[in-house]
DNA sequence: GTTTTGACAGTAT
DNA sequence: AATACTGCCAAAA
């Protein structure tokens, strides 16, 4: 049977796939339904590293703050966000997002 | 093979 | 209520 390391990277991939437009999801949401409640940090770097690579929505996620994690003297800030806001998310003047509003709802009860 | 870093979150003080 | 420390997973050096 496989790592079950390497199905938490998929289960990762998978949901942050399945994150529907004009939605955001947090680490720990993504974590908690990878299976790993403490695992948020290994949702960030999946998403940058293989995420990115891979082509995935790496976007919609953000921390818990309703923010993007990098500083915005990055070129990966301003992307994220400029492709956020074509999506229907809305920035607040300091970059923050309002998880009330935009936070995803795993609408089809998709238990993991 | 071991150590350090990393796009966070949760709990404790 | 706010701040600080710890805990977790995986990958790269």
């Amino acid at each position: 049977m496989e790592n079950q390391a390497t199905l938490f990277t998929r289960a990762v991939v998978s949901l942050v796939r399945r994150i529907p437009k004009g939605k955001v999801a947090t680490y720990g949401q993504i974590a908690r339904l990878a299976g790993n409640p403490r695992g948020a940090r290994g949702v960030g770097w999946i998403l940058h590293s293989k995420g990115r690579a891979k082509g995935l929505p790496w976007q919609r996620v953000i921390n818990r703050l309703g923010q993007i994690s990098f500083p915005p003297d990055t070129r990966d800030h301003a992307i994220q966000r400029r492709r956020l806001e074509a999506e229907g998310i809305a920035f607040d003047r300091t970059g923050t997002v309002d998880l009330k509003k935009f936070g995803w709802k795993k609408t089809a009860k998709e238990k993991a």
